[in-house]
DNA sequence: GCGTTTATGATAGCATTACTATCATTTTTG
DNA sequence: CAAAAATGATAGTAATGCTATCATAAACGC
């Protein structure tokens, strides 16, 4: 049994996949699938023939592949939310403490063995490529009202807030906060795959710190600003 | 037949739709069928049924519905790129400049008579909860490599360019023109599905003048920072 | 330890999707 | 007016996204 766990939201799941030895394989192993082959191109099908299981006995745990989406997506920002506030204790310092959360969006992640049944990397990659397919839907109100977007909605709060914290007379905190958050994902992804909209080098070792100078650049400029 | 036209990327078509009375027909009511039912549901069987054709007569315009998409998302920022030259012919002040398009990229569009089969106010709606479904796909590399998202990284050049005249020591001005751009879209989507990620108001009259100011915000201060 | 929930496996089936193929008919045009 | 091109009509096929049923195995309650 892992050390630690998060209790997601159970309109995610039909049964918590944490809870059994089935569910955490089909945890594991879509993470691994999802990574490699892209969300679309996932199926239960295939996922069942992965793990040695029918495919029905996927759908006793989630009502469908999206919800099984939604369930990654929602804890890799659990995730992100608790190394946050880890991260920022007893940091005084607004500032200090959002820069943190920027360098926390952007930086690579790396496996934690504590839960080994996720892999943090592919859980980031899968964030990078597949994120905007969660809410982008039909089904976004319905979803949202369940509650579906809650750990997502909780990161960007907590990033409103230290904005707010450092200049309490800006207008747009969320906006803000929202706008950094998707670019620190789509700059990643246009480094690999549309080089032309971005100015982050695929190649380059600074990388990640290239891309924490630019979104800091622009959070810090925007709130700074004296107003004209 | 139509006074204005625009020519795009043959490889997005089989046999192009504006040439004929069937494939404008396409064009209007997947315009049509995709703002009404989301690209998702949206199927060539049920277009074929609404247009009065059968599906394999569908198949000699487009090889699939993700390039019928990927065909008016083309249009989108063709018509966009077409209207930023227009906005600035004639305007010295790079930054002048740079507010039209900002404005313009927010802006609502209304229906243009002039393409009688294109509603520009349905295909705004599109761009706001699809465009993203274009490269978000296992095919990006090669669908980049055929040209297919030329016109929105000209939209981008050319917004980057812009920004490079106002401050040609700032270090992203492809980075900082994409993440306008994109945050444009997705604050329209969030104010009206997800609110609490944005402080732009669904029902604001100043909604779009709002947009504009935070948009503005962030590009201005961003690039006139004095290097500390 | 025994009977009963509970979880999984095995298999089947079904409507829809995303195409492809064929052939007849109409329209265009050289 | 004949040939070519575009469309219609119809069929078919593999894959997807499920749902249903029944048997078996594991766990759990007393």
């Amino acid at each position: 049994m892992p050390i630690l766990a998060f209790k997601l939201n159970s309109n995610l799941f039909l049964r918590d996949p944490q809870s059994s030895e089935l569910g955490q394989k089909i945890i594991e192993h879509s993470v691994d699938m999802v990574d490699r082959l892209g969300f679309d191109e996932f199926t239960f099908r295939k996922l069942g023939a992965e793990i040695g299981s029918p495919e029905a006995s996927i759908y006793r745990y989630f009502e469908n592949k999206h919800r099984l989406l939604l369930y990654l997506i929602d804890w890799y920002w659990t995730w992100l939310d608790y190394r946050i506030e880890f991260r920022n204790q007893n940091v005084k310092s607004a500032a200090e403490r959002l820069r943190n959360c920027i360098q926390l969006l952007v930086e690579e992640k790396a496996f934690d063995p504590d839960i080994p049944f996720m892999d943090e990397q592919k859980l980031q990659r899968i964030v990078n490529s597949e994120f905007e397919k969660t809410y982008l839907t039909r089904n976004v109100d319905s979803d949202n009202k369940e509650g579906l977007f809650l750990p997502y909605k909780g990161v960007c709060k907590k990033v409103a807030a230290l904005i707010k914290e450092i200049n309490p007379k800006y207008m747009f905190p969320h906006s803000l906060a929202s706008t950094i958050m998707l670019s620190a994902n789509h700059q990643v992804y246009y480094a690999m795959h549309l080089p032309s909209l971005t100015d982050i080098k695929k190649d380059s070792k600074r990388k990640h710190s290239e891309l924490v100078d630019f979104l800091q650049g622009i959070v810090i400029n925007t709130i700074s600003a004296r107003n004209k």
